[in-house]
RNA sequence: GCGUCCGUAGCUCAACUGGAUAGAGCGUCGGCCUCCGGAGCCGAAGGUUGUGGGUUCGAGCCCCGCCGGACGCACCA
């Protein structure tokens, strides 16, 4: 089904070529942000006027006049400098509501063009803990390869694990030598921690230790027996533990392969690189030089014969390309990272790949002293901890709430808020902006918070349970009181806030509406008893808050959270 | 020094990609419970969008210059 956007702007365009106008490009047709100017505006005859040298009002007239609006609603309006404004009438809108219940994608057409998208999130490193920097990749990157899935694309997720470089070297020696049995059974992370720590401490004031670490490193790159043996039991270790926190999150990945998959094709790249011309020696080091981005070198094999990250994501590129077929690449990562990608995704282009790759960066989280997020001893947060935390505030949040609940209940639902909380604290976020961490107004119950959102569904499931029978949607729907024709306004906007997700791969669109439409629901839910009415608005009710409850759970599950019955 | 990003109410954040009188929450003040979950709703106060220019019918958004901040700039990822 059409969205109502999608109605309107095939309207104006017939309109358009009756006046004699054609516009190459779609003309800007959306929502009015002030009731007064009606329900959707276009700018369409400012923008053509001043293209064809028409005064923008005379032309609105004369597109008016030319527009029908018949099954929508009264004829639209010229106004201001030049727009038109568009009302929808309480019957439309009725129509359009009862078509959205009815359909199982809540009005959410599938993408005319499915690409095949790779996105490339999250990616902790082996042997290091998982921590609050991780979680607005991993967020974000899941989200949007939800919101890609439900519009119809073949997404492929995959978490780039750094599981190769230069700190297994000294992984490696403390193993060896420092290592705790006991303490690596009960907590493998820890120890693998502390095993790094404290080599990575000696070699610092050792020389003769670094030149072990080094040793060891050069040993596990030749393929030694023993040293490979214990880099896949560190990359183990580390997969397990970060699968907790992966399965708290309710995140998935299709595929995990990490950078030493890449190995054996580096040598290839770089040869590759070299032959056709792009890369070149400089200081001992193999470099693709790019000065129109940067007087630094992009990197592609050191001077100790070596290959770092920059090569390993060529090879990553070129496996997508021809293993996936990959029509694009999406890499989550954080913004410093900026320079590494542009100077990845124009060599790429220089290597003829025809893929669209995007670095989708976003920006840090700050304590509450506006500096980055540190614990009180400087370290970084760990990922593990801080859900747990999220999790415990919650539970005894809805303890206290809800003293009714069973306690299996309450952890059930304690951990659905809490993560809930958590991730859209980050996604209603614009993802450019450094946000301030607070647990008080992520688990606030007022504003624009996931358990607002939860509260609002279950409000709307509870009504429910009250009915003797299974709801079934009415064969029709009559709108009449003003919270009605608001709410199913904002409904009805739901197929054209998905697809705009993607546009700037912005999920807070997602959330601000989200919360818009609850703050609607909530509205209605005040002014019109749903039990209580005569049967018609009674049946018409219960479908509104049907919907709401569908859209509620369907948004808040694209952007990776759940939502409770009760809480 | 060069580059990227950011600067919006006291605080935390929006603003549908250039549209009309810049919106929410918290906090402050004032209203609403014989009624489906008040974890809610309605209202008030609060702004020269860091700053100075420019582009045009129209700028928080685009261009240039300042001020202030974060991050990145050769072999870590």
């Amino acid at each position: 089904m059409a969205t109502v956007t999608q109605i309107l702007q095939e309207r104006l365009q017939n309109a358009l070529q009756a006046v004699g106008i054609k516009s190459d490009e779609p003309l800007q047709l959306a929502p009015t942000m002030d009731p007064r100017h009606g329900d959707y505006q276009t700018n369409a005859a400012m923008v053509m006027g001043k293209k064809v040298k028409e005064n923008p009002r005379t032309l609105a007239s004369r597109i008016v006049a030319n527009l029908s609006t018949k099954g929508i609603g009264p004829p639209p309006e010229v106004a201001g400098p030049g727009f038109i404004n568009f009302r929808i009438s309480p019957e439309f809108l009725a129509h359009r509501v009862h078509e959205l219940a009815l359909d199982k994608r809540l009005g959410v057409e599938p993408v005319a063009a499915p690409k095949t998208i790779v996105i490339d999130f999250s990616s902790p490193n082996i042997a290091k803990p998982m921590h609050v920097g991780h979680i607005r990749s991993t967020n974000l990157g899941d989200a949007l390869a939800r919101v890609a899935r439900f519009l119809g694309h073949q997404v492929i997720t995959d978490n780039h694990l750094g599981d190769w470089g230069t700190q297994f070297g000294k992984v490696i020696y403390g193993w060896k030598r420092l290592l705790n049995r006991a303490t690596l059974d009960s907590d493998p992370m820890e120890e693998l921690v502390r095993i790094y720590r404290e080599a990575d401490a000696a070699a610092e004031k050792d020389p003769e230790i670094l030149g072990e670490c080094r040793r060891e490193l050069v040993k596990l790159q030749e393929g030694d027996i023993e040293n490979r043996r214990i880099w896949q039991r560190c990359v183990d270790l580390s997969k397990a533990e970060f699968s907790k926190n992966y399965d708290l999150l309710g995140v998935r990945f299709d595929f995990q392969l990490g950078e030493s998959f890449y190995n054996a094709e580096l040598p290839g790249v770089v040869q590759e690189l070299q032959d056709r011309g792009l890369a070149e020696a400089s200081e001992g080091a193999i470099v693709v030089w790019d000065h129109e981005l940067s007087d630094d070198p992009f990197i592609v094999r050191k001077s100790d014969g070596g290959f770092g990250y920059a090569t390993t994501d060529v090879a990553t590129i070129e496996y997508r390309y021809r293993q996936w077929h990959a029509d694009a690449v999406w890499y989550v990562v954080g913004a410093p990272q900026n320079l590494h990608f542009q100077q990845l995704f124009s060599l790429t282009r220089r290597l003829g790949y025809d893929l669209d790759l995007q670095h989708i960066a976003f920006g840090s989280i700050l304590g509450e002293d506006r500096k980055l997020m540190r614990t009180r001893s400087g370290e970084s947060v760990p990922l593990r901890a801080l859900l747990e935390e999220a999790v415990g505030r919650a539970t005894a949040i809805v303890a206290e709430k809800n003293p009714e609940l069973s306690e299996r209940e309450r952890s059930a639902i304690g951990r659905i808020v809490g993560i809930g909380a958590i991730k859209y604290a980050d996604l209603s976020q614009h993802r450019m902006t450094d946000y301030v961490f607070s647990w008080d107004k992520m688990l606030s119950l007022q504003g624009n918070t996931a358990p607002y959102l939860q509260n609002a569904y279950v409000r709307s499931r509870s009504i429910f349970r009250k009915l003797d029978a299974a709801f079934v949607a009415p064969s029709s729907v009559e709108l009449g009181e003003e919270p009605e024709l608001a709410l199913t306004k904002k409904i009805l906007q739901f197929p054209d806030v998905v697809p705009a997700i993607l546009d700037g791969f912005k999920p807070n669109i997602l959330a601000n509406y989200l919360y818009e439409l609850a703050a609607q629901f909530h509205g209605f839910y005040e002014s019109c008893p749903v039990l209580s009415a005569e049967p018609v608005k009674r049946e018409t009710r219960l479908l509104l808050c049907d919907v709401f409850a569908r859209l509620l759970q369907t948004g808040l599950d694209l952007l990776g959270i759940q939502v409770p019955d009760k809480m």
